[in-house]
RNA sequence: GUGGCCGUAGCUCAACAGGUAGAGCACCGGAUUGUGACUCCGGAGGUAGCGGGUUCAAGACCCGUCGGCCACCCCA
């Protein structure tokens, strides 16, 4: 093997996979926007104060998993890690906040990880973003949008929704005061990271997966107890939007998130067929992002889906997505029967622009580009050799006969051949 | 960053108390001069991830290193 290779956790993404990817963002497209959301295209590269302004300074992310570097000028600038920071820049810079925006993206994402399964350095997320409106119906739309994604992908039934609200920022502060206090209390039976994280950011103590620390936090203040009466209010409008809609969900009091920008409403979409990386979509509230960014003060939610696992999911378990199969391919044997071949097949995609031909290239005898035909998968093979080309007829042979059926073939004459293929491969 | 498992042909994998590599699939060619698939025959393809050590001898053992997978962490 070659010593350059690609770099670790940036993969390829082949032609036996590319049907699936396709299918995947075919069909978030046409939802997106059968809600009325518009496409966003943002640079893959910002600058590094917007990812640390937004994501937050001490959240891993920002602090050891960013792909930074100088640029010939000695600013600072980053991949972009996640794309809710770009948007809302785009957003602000552009002038879009004047109105409720319903705006959706695609693309690559860039974390500096450890790869694993479902877990890779570059990555891709679609992301859904609504501006400019503060009341839970807004959450709600999101949560359906995703709900019929998964239904017109076929994995609703893989999906679980858990749904919390983690309230203002200063109910935050005044919940993660009682914790930090509650846990020091017990810190010898928290374990190692447990440890760690109960001064640098305590509440991702509570989605900690280890069973005693849970165990732990059975007895300590419950999150739910901080929140605010319009935070609470709002989260139970959510809920009966959801169940009027009848879309399930589980409350989980201990889901936060690891970005800081989030408040009141989270939710995750997450998977038991993954593995360890079951989320599979996540998001919520950020009412105080544009602000901060230096935009004017506009309530905002938003959710981004991982398409590597969506797209694992597919692949694991719906039948296997075909790849287009090809509708013809051409063999030609000798000088004059190639250019006469040519020819034809361009005049052909003329004709009938939705049939797929391969041209056979390369040479070889005919039994040669016969194996070929049959290889490529082709319905048909048309067939020129000297007979045809004195003839100016071209032979359509049948591959795919049916057991029993004996396979077929016509010789036609070249005007004929449009009308032959029209019926002979109509899809 | 930490841990476990693994690294032999394009792919999936063998072998052997340590004696210098093999199968299936894929690929290429042929089986009476223009017809694929099935069958048969043949061919090409590996300095055993890389470097060092032990040994008369190492793909097999030891050390290092690089890479992969999975998990922790973190997250989509």
């Amino acid at each position: 093997m070659s010593e350059i290779t690609a770099i670790r956790g940036m993969n390829d993404i082949l032609p036996s996979d590319t049907a699936c990817w396709q299918f995947l963002e075919r069909t978030i497209a046409a939802v997106v926007s059968s809600y009325g959301y518009g496409e966003i295209r943002l640079p893959v590269v910002e600058k590094t104060a917007l990812f640390k302004r937004s994501i937050g300074e001490v959240t891993d992310i920002v602090e050891k998993e960013m792909y930074t570097f100088d640029d010939r000028n000695g600013d600072s600038m980053t991949l972009r890690p996640e794309g809710t920071a770009g948007c809302v820049r785009a957003a602000i810079q552009q002038g879009l906040l004047n109105t409720i925006q319903r705006l959706w993206y695609t693309g690559p994402m860039f974390r500096y990880e450890r790869p694993q399964k479902g877990r890779q350095r570059q990555f891709h997320q679609t992301g859904v973003e609504a501006f400019g409106v503060a009341t839970p119906d807004m959450d709600a739309e999101l949560i359906l949008l995703c709900a019929r994604l998964w239904q017109q992908l076929g994995l609703a039934d893989s999906m679980e929704l858990q749904l919390n609200s983690i309230g203002s920022a200063d109910a935050r502060r005044a919940y993660r005061a009682a914790l930090v206090e509650f846990l020091e209390t017990k810190v010898d039976m928290l374990d190692e990271d447990s440890q760690r994280r109960l001064h640098s950011n305590p509440l991702r103590i509570l989605d900690s997966k280890n069973a005693q620390t849970q165990a732990l936090l059975d007895d300590g203040p419950s999150l739910e107890d901080f929140l605010d009466e319009e935070a609470q209010a709002d989260f139970s409008r959510l809920c009966e939007l959801l169940q009027a809609a009848g879309v399930k969900y589980v409350v989980n009091r201990r889901l936060v998130r690891g970005l800081d920008y989030y408040n009141k409403t989270v939710f995750e979409w997450v998977t038991q067929k993954l593995g360890a990386q079951g989320t599979v979509c996540a998001g919520g509230r950020y009412d105080g992002l544009v602000a901060q960014l230096g935009g004017k003060a506009t309530p905002a939610i938003g959710c981004a889906m991982g398409m590597e696992r969506l797209v694992l999911l597919l692949l694991e378990q719906s039948e296997p997505l075909t790849a287009s199969h090809i509708d013809a391919y051409v063999v030609a044997v000798g000088e004059e029967a190639q250019c006469q071949a040519l020819a034809t097949t361009e005049k052909l995609r003329d004709q009938l622009p939705q049939l797929r031909i391969v041209q056979h290239a390369g040479g070889g005898s005919f039994k040669s580009q016969m194996k070929k035909a049959d290889k490529s998968g082709a319905q048909a093979a048309l067939i020129w050799g000297e007979d045809e080309v004195a003839a100016q007829t071209v032979t359509v042979k049948s591959l795919r006969a049916s057991d029993g059926e004996r396979a077929t073939q016509v010789t036609v004459a070249l005007q004929d051949l449009e009308n032959t293929l029209r019926t002979a491969l109509a899809h």
